[in-house]
Parts: structure tokens; C-alpha cells; sequence
DNA sequence: AAGAACTGACTGAGCGCTCGCTCAGGATGC
DNA sequence: GCATCCTGAGCGAGCGCTCAGTCAGTTCTT
């Protein structure tokens, strides 16, 4: 809710009924999601937004004042959903030894999911003017803390062998680009691997890091 | 030159001439190669392209048939130069003790030079037809292939403990594409890390993959 | 040798069309 | 009857691409 209240301080509107806001927007944001993945953003048209969200090309126009003010809320609900389920799988683990695989494990499933959505974020994110490109970045950058944080937490519990923290950080960053990789490679990866073994194979390596001859 | 010759087959032209072909081709990739970098694909006109290249538009549509057509030579000639650096990395180093740390170092340093049009890559392959689009990927897997190579040849040679075969394809791919990240994660990256460094933690940490427990 | 005929690279005005966005007017609810 | 929300025809800027025409250089003809 807090969200809510920060888009529309960045994403102005012409109508006074937040709730009206926040349904159409959600409208709007799952017509451009689809064709967006499908199309592009720049092959999508403002019109097809439209029909597809089950409203004139007028009215999307009280809701948000460009096309990539669009484009900007779907980054947004897809960060916001990606962090909220890494955050429960955090919040679920208990801990203890076995957290790391399985944080990965969950944060991969995350990744295969959504894979589309990623990949949209992957490859839009530049067509965004340049103030809501920082800010996406800086989610990504957030979501990268998540794992460093969890594997601060594993290293001073003694689960896993202190290293140095840049070397720390690094790793949590190669962390989130796997699970981004399997994205952005499935068209390979996904003939040779399934999501499974992809999983298994990766968290060993990533163990090897961690655990591995410095 | 076998090269030219599959793209003159690819991309077709109407100008006799292929010395010439291969002259103003070149003209024109170098002027896309700029302007799609700092503009993007879409944003950039054909007539910026033709006024860059010092050519009219006219003349650029006797080289290539469509817009599609410059983003497949931009892609083309940046994967040709990528693979010739590190095909000279990789011919240069004596495949010993040390080739491993050698090669992704150069690696690294490719991408570091190269960072701009690596992006370029990810972010507009999505905007070429298909059947281009599939050709800029299995140039990536023939990059790959090249870091799986190299590994291969140092486990037969005893520099580096066997591995499943599957996980050293993967730790071909995690190489390549964590030299990728230094270049769209570069906004973060390079404010807290030298190239030097990150090559640095990141050669530890795959020593540790291969070298590491499991 | 000189003109005629031809060749092929090059030019750029302009065609046809798309698309983001607007705004005058209509519907609805209180 | 006023505020709020919705509608969609229409505007106009911009873009990819074309094509009738130019011209330097080459070949053919006499």
C-alpha cells in the first residue's frame, strides 16, 4: 500500500477514486503484460492496450499520460511479485543448514515461472526514460541484498566458511544471474536440462564456491 | 571470406560489385553500430543511419532490403569480432597449469571492451526475424562451446578434476555469461568493483566450482 | 577518335501508412 | 445539475521504403 501510494506520486492520473485507479491500472498492466511478452513493446500498440484491457484508448489515458508509463507499471508488478514469493520461500526456510539449497531451489522455480516476465524485463528496461530505468535497477540491486543478507546470516551461524565480503557479494550476484540465466538460455538449456537437474547441477557449483579451494 | 560469401547469400543486395558491397556495408554497420547503442533499434531512423554512413537513404536500400537487415550485420560483426579475440586468447595460451585463469581473463577483458555491444546483442535480438534471431543464438552456443572445449582438454590433461559432463557444460555456460553480467550489471558492478578485481573473485570462485567439494 | 549507347551506383522528394495522444461530447450516479 | 468517468473519431508528426531520374564511366560503332 505503500507501493500504491509512491505510483501515483510517479505515474500522475486524472481520476479521483484510488480504488478505480488501482483496478483499471491492474487492467491495463495484464492486457500490456501478455502482449508485450508476445509482441514487444514496441510493436504493441496503445490501441490493442486498450481492447485488450477492455477499455477505449480515451480512457487508458485518464489512467497513465505516455506508453511507457505502462511499460513502467509492468516492471513494477513484476518485481513486486517476484520479491514477494522470494521473500515468503526466505521467510519459510528455517535456517539451518539446508537454507541455502533450498532458497536456491525455490528462487530457480521462481525464475522458471516467471521466466517470460523476466525476460521482458531483461529487454525493455532500456526503453524506459531514464528516472524509472534507476529505479528498476535499484530493484534488482534490492533483490540481490536479499541473498547477501541470507548468506551473512549462513556465514556467522558457521554454516558456511567466511569469505571475504566482496567475494560474499559477488556470489549473490552470480546467485540472481543464474536463476535470470536460465531465462535468457532456455531455448538451449531447456532442450539439455530439465528445471530439476538444472537445479541440482547449480547448487552443487554454487556450494563449490562457497565451500571450494580459494 | 566464407563468411562474406553466406552473407551475401543472407542478406541480399542489388549492387554487383562485392568489393564495393563489402565496402559500404561496412560503412553502414559502423554508423548503426553507434547510433543503435546510444539510441536503440527503434528509436533510430534509417535516414540517421544513411546520414551517418555518408550515404543517401536511397543507397543504403541498394545494400540491404530492410531495417532488419543492419541490426543482422551490427550482431553479425559483433559476434565475428568477439570470437576472434577470444579464439586468439585461447590459441595464444599454452594449455597448461594455468589456461583456465588465463582465458576468462581475457574473456573478462573482451567484455569489458566490448560491454556496450554485448548489450546491444541481448537487448535488440528480439527484434530481428526469426530466422536471424535463431542464427545470432547458435552463435552464442558456438561461443560457448568454444569454454567447453577448453575445459574438456584440461580435465583429459589431469590440470582439472573429472566432472560430470553436463556440469562442465554448465560451468562453460556460467563462465560466459558471468562475463556477460559485468556488462548489464556494470551500472552496480563498476561502482564497487575494478575489472581487475571482479576478475580477480570471479576466477576463485569457478577454481572453486571445479576444484570444490561434490 | 568521336560520338552513341549502355551500365550501374547513387540521389532524395514523396508516398502510404502507422501510431501516440487529444478533446468535444456522452453516459452515469449522487 | 454537477462531478466523474468514459468514448472514439480525428489529428499530425514521423517513419520505412520506393522509384523516376542523374551522371560518371565503359563499351560499341563507324
Amino acid at each position: 500500500m505503500e507501493k500504491d501510494l509512491s505510483l501515483l506520486k510517479d505515474v500522475p492520473t486524472q481520476v479521483k477514486d484510488p480504488e478505480l485507479v488501482k483496478k483499471r491500472r491492474r487492467q491495463i498492466v495484464d492486457a500490456a503484460v501478455e502482449l508485450f511478452i508476445r509482441k514487444g513493446f514496441h510493436k504493441t500498440t496503445t490501441r490493442e492496450i486498450a481492447q485488450k484491457a477492455g477499455l477505449s484508448i480515451g480512457s487508458v489515458y485518464e489512467y497513465v499520460s505516455t506508453k511507457e508509463d505502462v511499460l513502467y507499471l509492468v516492471c513494477d508488478v513484476i518485481h513486486a511479485e517476484a520479491e514477494r514469493q522470494i521473500s515468503e520461500a526466505l521467510a519459510r526456510t528455517a535456517g539451518g543448514r539446508e537454507t541455502l539449497a533450498e532458497v536456491i531451489r525455490e528462487y530457480f522455480l521462481v525464475c522458471d515461472r516467471m521466466s517470460d516476465h523476466i525476460l521482458l524485463v531483461y529487454q525493455e528496461t532500456q526503453s524506459l526514460p531514464s528516472r524509472w530505468r534507476k529505479k528498476v535497477l535499484e530493484n534488482e540491486v534490492r533483490f540481490t541484498g536479499l541473498f547477501k543478507g541470507m548468506l551473512e546470516r549462513l556465514v556467522t551461524a558457521g554454516e558456511v566458511p567466511a569469505l571475504e565480503e566482496r567475494a560474499l557479494e559477488l556470489v549473490a550476484h552470480n546467485i540472481t544471474v543464474l536463476g535470470h540465466m536460465w531465462t535468457f538460455r532456455r531455448w538451449f538449456l531447456r532442450r539439455h536440462y530439465s528445471i530439476d537437474e538444472y537445479i541440482t547441477i547449480q547448487t552443487a557449483l554454487i556450494c563449490g564456491e562457497l565451500f571450494g579451494s580459494k
